[in-house]
DNA sequence: TAGATTGTTAATCGATTAACAATC
DNA sequence: TAGATTGTTAATCGATTAACAATC
């Protein structure tokens, strides 16, 4: 399972273990099977087989001729190739519709995120509680981005907050953000970020009513 | 402008268009130019000159040697081959944060964009006003779509009622379905999906953490 | 004019898929 | 065993990029 000297997974490589993930799970549609063959998740995901048995390959989970993948042992190399085994704590900066929506939602907690703290410029806000934490003053990043150690950052506010807020992060030592500010942001190479742009995802829908 | 004849635009042009057009704004980084050209574009958003020639000209937009792309003529050749022209009326199912949220996000105005309708199971919000719209019962689902003659709708309702509800809405006669639901959703071939999947991105940030 | 930029072809690159021997 | 499935190579396909003549 080591993966010393492989080159990085690639994006498209690490959206599509994340898909096997999902429909490998005990909540997937083979629930109580041992193994999985390669043709089964392909079907089941509208895909090439021989791309499931390469992504596969790419994170060391071998096969048995005849039989199929185990499913534990592939639900267990994904959770360690992509990371959802240890436990990330992410501060959420916006406490807002969208922030507490994100923060309700259960689903996280399967790949180990935990919501520890939220920001917010509103003075009304701060010292309130949401989905069960503190409310805080943005000027306050530093200090609780240290308390409580999180690594990871949701951005939620106005587009106009969203980059000196990334910045206000960064320094604090921030090592990812998920952006759905509705704004790109601009930060140091060692930081990841991801840009969620909503509406990029409008725009295909959009084109297909058009027609 | 016309595009009779020519194929369809594949789902990773129509995310290029889409980034063009949000960085030839006004709000963007060139506001007051009348010309931009490939090279500028494809400096601010990181990719290859060429590659912003081959979309534009895919699209009917022709530039001007040695002055570069009417910033006019490009945002309306996006609006127009995109779809972000006509208006789309959407209606939400899922009275909660999440459905809250998106609809008070202004910024699909600008892309024709608007929400006329909600959709709760939830008795005690039926009847209700969320962002400035009703609040309905799912079972008036039938009704409300073809009353608002809505073509798209936003599924932001629990997992176990996403397939229900989308098969509902398209047998009302919506055509396309943005699902923010966290499970994959079935519909005819004729209605366009697009599942979003929000763990695919956390998936993507977590490897980063990892290393 | 000289220099900058487009439009388009050809070359490169990488990702996907087909094919099939090896395996159980 | 016969048949099903993997693992991997080779072929295909499509997308990206480099190059450069045409243009203003």
């Amino acid at each position: 399972m080591s993966t010393t000297g492989s080159s990085p997974l690639k994006r498209a490589v690490l959206e599509r273990l994340a898909r096997y993930y999902m429909c490998l799970r005990d909540t997937g549609p083979w629930p109580d099977a041992e193994f999985v063959s390669s043709a089964q998740i392909a079907g089941h995901l509208d895909m090439n087989a021989t791309q499931v048995r390469k992504d596969l390959a790419l994170i060391g989970v071998r096969g048995r001729p005849h039989v199929g993948f185990s499913r534990g042992e592939m639900l267990a190399a994904i959770r360690s190739a992509v990371g959802l085994n240890g436990e990330r704590r992410a501060v959420v900066v916006g406490a807002g519709r969208l922030g507490g929506a994100i923060a309700e939602y259960s689903g996280f907690r399967e790949y180990g995120l935990r919501i520890v703290a939220f920001f917010d410029s509103d003075a009304g806000k701060v010292g309130s509680t949401m989905a069960g934490c503190q409310v805080h003053a943005v000027a306050d990043i530093p200090r609780v981005v240290r308390e409580t150690s999180a690594d990871l950052a949701i951005l939620t506010c106005p587009a106009e907050a969203a980059q000196p807020c990334a910045n206000a992060l960064v320094a604090a030592g921030i090592r990812a953000i998920w952006n759905f500010a509705p704004a790109a942001i601009a930060v140091p190479p060692a930081v990841a970020v991801r840009n969620e742009h909503i509406s990029l995802g409008l725009a295909e829908l959009l084109y297909h009513l058009r027609r």
